[in-house]
DNA sequence: AATGAATGAGGATTCATTCAT
DNA sequence: GATGAATGAATCCTCATTCAT
């Protein structure tokens, strides 16, 4: 019985395994053949679906980012507009965004940007999305919503570093951080 | 040629070229090799003089944090103290700190920092000293002056990032966000 | 031409090569290079099979240990009781036991084992292993077995440096030798 | 003040140093710089007095050799004609030539023999001399000296290997073993 | 679909040796 | 006499990638 519909199965184990893989070594200098072992699976295999390594972490980076967009979605569906700016900035560091794992994965990629143009695409895209539902957000309540959402969305990226580097074990301090900077430009505001 | 006292010369040399290989590179992977060849010399001169690849980034590493540490002399020195935060500001963007190589090579000690425990003290000075000068320059303007401190240290770090993957042509642009997002914080007292 | 269970077989080759090779260099100086070589295929395989060079040497020192367990095991199961002690002599002196080849590599042994746990430990099986068969096989015919036995495993260890470094062209003259000596313990005896 | 006959000096240092270094990794794998350090001076140095590594461990094999013939004849001069045979066995195993770091160097100096012309002759040097020495005290004790000899000599090589491999803490055990055999050669004549 | 087999290219590191001073 | 400086060559080992089955 030939397994019908293995394919998306084992690219999914190889993204998993890929985001797991950089989480535990900290580091880009993970192989192949470690992210497949994780995987259940032969390192050929790997490539097989993939076609190489930069593929394969092209394709961690975008899991991770499309999973922070359904994060930032859910988030805002849920949220009373008044509420829409801590909901996008809860949702950065939702738990399925600011694992250990995922936070150590990430910093990877901001190398990775610098020299993979897909890469360097993907993130582009993430702060811009970020950015851009910030700036809806904020339009009603700030008179320069342009200019707060950059200063958040560079101050997330500073956060996740901090993370990275700092606590790992502590996400909350992210986010209380980030909310209270929101609320300085609120308060601003007034 | 081979002359006397060559080893502080060659160990700089070799320092210069890594923080310019990393930036060429935009990545870790720079082999010893080739920061070697940049600095003129044989691979194994440079082992012997630092012992390891390891050695050699970070003594990058401390050099870099060194110049830093320099310029945020300087130019605390001849600020007025009122324009002490100011000041702080403009030195982490600084000419001597924020070219695309230091930049470069900044990000790669991120990703450093999360295995490498010197590393991570040496990145945790240079957040620690930061965060120290501008407390005590903000003290005399803000009552939280620990919070607004912390916040221009994410901040700061993120805006490296944006810097490094947006658009290394225009340092100013990053002074210019820190200043602006420093005023508000100032305004935000009054 | 790649097949299935190509494990044992290039195992096999490598560990053949390895004897081979400190049979030719007689030195520990000889790279997996070398050996790889001679086996037919790439260091990187040689690597992949055994994980290290000191690995591959076991292997080596392993080989000879059990082929001469063999040899013993054979030369005793075919001894007349009385004639049992020297059957062991012989098997200690046998043709595969015996070449220059295995000779000179035994030699290496001797010093990778001042340094090398397990090389220590393979040396030490082997002793046993003459010393507890000499000892049965001395035990009808001599008052202190024990002490004979031990004489005997000290003095072929030193016709095996002998046969290296002075006649290697020439085993048979470390038999005699030691059967000599041996008749002189059960002469001594009457 | 021109150091004058510093050469003599440096070479003994060396020659020292290098037994000592052998003796402490218990291997061949010794580097000229270990032994330079060790003997208080450049590598360089100790090329220049030796011309390569190889003489400096033939220097070390020939002190170790004329170490071990002074005892000897100290041994001898000072023995009743019928306790010579016991006073050459005592001489082999005497502190002076019998210290873990000595057995260490002459382990990898029998394996240095197998490929180095010098050291080849330098061990038969050796070995002739007890042999001889051996055959000398013997003849008026025994019908047939030379195979004595003989036997002696290997049996005093296996010994070497077994103290530096199985109990190097106890040098006495070694003597007491090589004494034993004689005597068991002795008694058989009566 | 899946994998064991296999390797070429490369990288960190070591070291004997040479040389200018 | 003595050494710091310097390197070429070598060695172990790793890894992405390919291929036959």
């Amino acid at each position: 019985m030939p397994k019908l519909g293995m394919e998306p199965i084992r690219r999914d184990a190889i993204v998993k395994a890929t985001i797991a893989e950089l989480g535990a070594k900290k580091s880009l200098d993970v192989t192949v053949s470690q992210i497949a072992k994780r995987a259940g699976m032969s390192s050929a295999l790997a490539h097989h679906y993939f076609g190489g390594k930069d593929q394969i972490f092209l394709a961690a980076m975008r899991r991770i980012l499309s999973d922070f967009g359904a994060e930032a979605r859910q988030e805002l569906s849920s949220a009373a507009p008044d509420e829409r700016p801590q909901a996008i900035i809860r949702s950065c560091f939702a738990p399925s965004c600011f694992t250990p794992d995922v936070i150590a994965a990430w910093m990877t990629f901001y190398v990775l940007a610098q020299t993979n143009e897909e890469a360097l695409r993907l993130w582009k895209i993430y702060q811009a999305r970020i950015r851009s539902n910030l700036i809806h957000a904020l339009r009603p309540m700030l008179s320069n919503p342009v200019e707060a959402a950059n200063d958040m969305v560079a101050l997330i990226d500073g956060l996740y570093i901090h993370a990275a580097l700092n606590a790992p074990e502590e996400p909350e301090l992210a986010v209380n951080h980030a909310m209270r900077v929101l609320d300085t430009f609120l308060e601003a505001e007034k």
